[in-house]
RNA sequence: GCGCUCGUAGCUCAACGGAUAGAGCAUCUGACUACGGAUCAGAAGGUUGCAGGUUCGAAUCCUGCCGAGCGCGCCA
């Protein structure tokens, strides 16, 4: 089969088809083979349609043309043309079977390795040192975590790419407040940290001259000043071993080695500016050197600059982002670069990507892409706080899932009393990260522990659940299938299961796409709701014969590894008991 | 003011230019004394914000409105 895929594999039938009757040349994509709602199609081909009138034809003609030619009578039965040109296509039982036997072997579950793997560099998570990560940081790193795992799953080189906030103004604001506070040099917790960042930007916004001091100070770090980098070493360090905490239990695989603050591209900042001013792209204004990427205003109608040279001299986070790509396409030598940053940032990286395609940084060969996401809210539609408003730590939240989802779990759980604050983690940090990858990633959506925590409805729990019940029937079957057992399709829930089954490397080719996990999720649900309907109708314990039994036996066994294969891909674990 | 994103069932969300716009909650009706009922089957629920346009065909593409959120020079 084509890549794995039941549509392409159609796709190719009806592109030799259109070949050999119409002498027309397409490629199996542009067969525009799609999934039918109609009963008892499962796909239909929609090419005719599109062709009639670049051939001057009828339609139905070229339908009827594509039909006489097509040569799939092994896989699917005798075509029918429906409606203004449609081709609907239902595929052959014995050919489903077929294709299963591969798939039993198969580690991968049919999901391709590409023909050409990049070299990719991702900036997700991102958070700033000598604060807490919030509830604002769990969206980067939940869909940068599942694009790596998915990237990375077909063959493609990943680099995670920690872009953590440990440089510039911020830190002139905390060094400045920490010289002028009594218990400077003791140690801190992070959670002093956190209160002390607020002390900071308070006395920022409020003091003019606090502010300036502020800013010499980070000039002051820049340039190396010895005890102000103690102090600023102290932060990261702590920060780190926070962050640390917080990505293993929510189960992501940043880790300390992969960290690229804005200190790191520090050395890089002059030659950068050199760069960009050879390019011709600097200009002068208000004392700060800008570049000024074409097309963008600002609210007057004027030109918008990214800034590179603040006027008092200290660096602007245009000339570290510009550093960063320098840095990772020349020195690293990506070809890509992903950054998993919210929608609001979204005209800085247009803008951002424009000038370093004209300094000649990012080529051709080069895609950028920023993959923005929309916020969290709470149930009153509003930014998602606190009931009394304020920001929520993201290791509280964390924790609440955890707890909250111990409380799912039923008295007559199957798990061990030791077993179980794993369980309770794998489904409470399962749920919070399902919630967010199954909606759209460009959109706003809203974060309630009932929805998330459900047992029925499109839930990492209905999943875990469908996964933990399909590996407890082989368990009470207590025998393995015979050696040479197969899948043997009778029932209509059994076509639908194995039909599903089929489809793991189209659902993440379609993530991997978009950058849109959610497209897996579906399907992922799709597959649970199709092995439900399969557990309900098709007894395994009480099957009528062996036969039936080892295939129903093989059907509940690949059904959880699809389920288990595709979670992973998201970075959602799939315990065997629940 | 300009720009970006968005507006789909009561609610939360899907839908790759294709046929009768799909799920899940919630509501209603059913199911074998349950291979794990954390289940399954069915019903009801819609002028896809509004108005035009392109197309054989539009939730999807284009234009204009209305509404929401975000961004717009030294914060990242």
């Amino acid at each position: 089969m084509l890549r794995g895929d039941v549509g392409l594999e159609l796709g190719q039938r009806v592109a030799a088809a259109l070949r050999v009757s119409l002498g027309v040349e397409i490629t199996p994509e542009e067969a525009v083979i799609r999934p039918s709602n109609r009963d008892g199609v499962d796909f239909q081909c929609n090419v005719a349609m599109s062709l009639a009138k670049k051939l001057g034809k009828n339609p139905r003609e070229v339908a009827a043309l594509i039909v006489g030619a097509l040569d799939a009578a092994d896989a699917v039965e005798e075509p029918e043309i429906a409606g203004p040109g449609f081709i609907n296509l239902t595929l052959r039982t014995s050919w489903l079977e077929s294709e299963a036997v591969s798939l039993l072997t198969d580690d991968r579950l049919g999901v391709p390795v590409v023909e050409s793997p990049r070299r990719i560099a991702i900036d997700y998570s991102s958070p700033n040192v000598a604060k807490e990560m919030h509830v604002g940081h769990l969206r980067s790193a939940i869909i940068g975590d599942a694009l790596s795992r998915l990237l990375t799953f077909v063959g493609h080189e990943v680099i995670p790419h920690n872009h953590l906030g440990d440089w510039g103004t911020p830190f002139g604001m905390l060094i400045e407040h920490l010289t002028e506070t009594s218990d400077a040099g003791d140690d801190h917790s992070i959670s002093d940290l956190n209160a002390f960042y607020q002390e900071a930007r308070q006395k920022f916004d409020a003091d003019p001259d606090f502010a300036t001091r502020a800013r010499k100070r980070v000039v002051a770090l820049q340039g190396g000043d010895e005890r102000t980098l103690a102090l600023w070493r102290d932060l990261v360090d702590e920060s780190l071993r926070h962050f640390q905490q917080v990505y293993e239990l929510l189960g992501v695989g940043m880790t300390a080695e992969d960290s690229y603050g804005e200190s790191f591209y520090n050395p890089f900042l002059a030659d950068t500016i050199t760069e960009l001013q050879n390019a011709g792209q600097i200009e002068e204004s208000d004392g700060a050197l800008c570049v000024f990427p074409p097309g963008f205003r600002n609210r007057d109608g004027d030109r918008l600059p990214l800034i590179v040279r603040k006027s008092d001299g200290g660096y602007g986070y245009a000339t570290t982002d510009f550093a960063t790509i320098r840095y990772w396409i020349r020195d690293r030598k990506v070809d890509d670069l992903l950054y998993v940053v919210g929608s609001p940032q979204s005209q800085h990286f247009q803008m951002l990507f424009a000038i370093a395609r004209q300094a000649g940084w990012l080529t051709d060969d080069h895609t950028s892409v920023h993959i923005g996401f929309g916020s969290i809210l709470g149930e009153d539609g509003k930014m998602f706080r606190t009931r009394t408003g304020g920001t929520v730590k993201l290791a509280d939240l964390l924790q609440e899932a955890v707890f909250e989802a111990g409380k799912v779990m039923p008295e007559k759980s199957e798990v061990d009393a030791a077993d179980q604050p794993d369980v309770a983690r794998a489904i409470g940090i399962g749920a919070v990260k399902y919630a967010d990858l199954s909606n759209d990633r460009e959109k706003d959506y809203v974060f309630t522990w009932d929805k998330m925590l459900a047992k029925n409805g499109d839930t990492s729990v209905y999943s875990q659940y469908a996964n933990a019940r399909a590996l407890s029937i082989s368990r009470k079957v207590g025998r393995v299938p015979e050696a040479a057992a197969r899948i043997v399709v009778g029932e209509p829930a059994e076509r639908e299961l194995l039909l599903k089954l089929l489809q793991l490397p189209p659902a993440v080719q379609a993530a991997i796409e978009g950058y849109a996990p959610h497209k897996l999720t579906g399907y992922l649900f799709e597959t649970a709701t199709a092995f439900s309907t399969f557990y309900n109708e098709c007894p395994v314990l009480t099957a009528p014969s062996q036969e039936v039994q080892d295939s129903r036996l093989l059907l509940a066994d690949l059904t959880s590894r699809v389920l288990t294969l595709g979670l992973s891909l998201l970075g959602i674990e799939a315990p065997e008991r629940l």
